[in-house]
DNA sequence: GACTCACATACGTTAAGACGAATATGACTT
DNA sequence: AAGTCATATTCGTCTTAACGTATGTGAGTC
């Protein structure tokens, strides 16, 4: 189901900085609420909102809201090429020292018997690989 | 053999230009002179070189000299999983119908009986596949 | 050695991207 | 309905990247 108007480039622009590789990794095979990628990342609200619109904008990611809340997981862009080559971007950051330990850190605050104040009554991350 | 300094986001910024993607995708499974890239995308040769530099930096691209003549071919990014995701975006650049013009371009000028004044003595793309 | 030729690089300008700070939206809570 | 909370968007600024033009380099040719 490729969509004609769907352009490789865009694919590459989005995975052309650190902000977006790292949601990315930290993402992984999960459904994440922005408050934890704001909390992990260390990285201000605005700036995750926007990196996460424009993964939204390529097709690397969906939104699903729950109250207030926004999750957000990978998806398949659109053209089946750039499908496949996304695929190996996500082994290639899975697998990646440095993104690796924001995922370990993740894991270790939501799952730790007391959450940080910000993240008190948010909704966890959901592993969608189990 | 996966270098240590090689960083994946290098990839991704070297992959999000057209003008290097049309330049990839041209240069396929082929050594192709400077030359023939300037006159089949009919871009500027200071722009060419420019963006073959880059893909040079990016380990993308390896350039072989004969004579006055530079040659460039594809090669394998030193990271293995950049050489993964390369390989990927190989085989999507050569089923790209925009990509695929160039490429028959490419053919048809090698292959005409006569050739465009600038590239009368030049030396003819080789197809590294065959 | 002077002159082409093929290509690479340097320089100044312009366009695109990313940013912090402020503000808007939309959902719940009281 | 006013307030609060989570997230999105807007705005002006700053940084980065792409560009055209001019020039440099290094290998032939005369």
């Amino acid at each position: 189901m490729a969509k004609k108007t769907y352009n490789i480039e865009f694919l590459f622009k989005g995975l052309a900085d650190r902000t977006r590789l790292r949601l990315i990794g930290l993402i992984g095979d999960s459904e994440v609420c922005v408050c934890f990628l704001v909390v992990i990342l260390k990285i201000s609200q605005p700036k995750i909102s926007r990196h996460l619109a424009y993964l939204r904008r390529a097709r690397m990611v969906t939104a699903r809201r729950e109250g207030k809340w926004m999750h957000y997981r990978l998806t398949e862009p659109p053209d089946e090429h750039a499908a496949r080559i996304f695929r190996e971007v996500r082994v290639a950051l899975s697998e990646h020292p440095e993104l690796q330990r924001d995922r370990e850190k993740l894991m270790q605050v939501c799952c730790a018997p007391s959450l940080p104040v910000q993240l008190r009554r948010a909704p966890k991350p959901l592993d969608l690989a189990a």
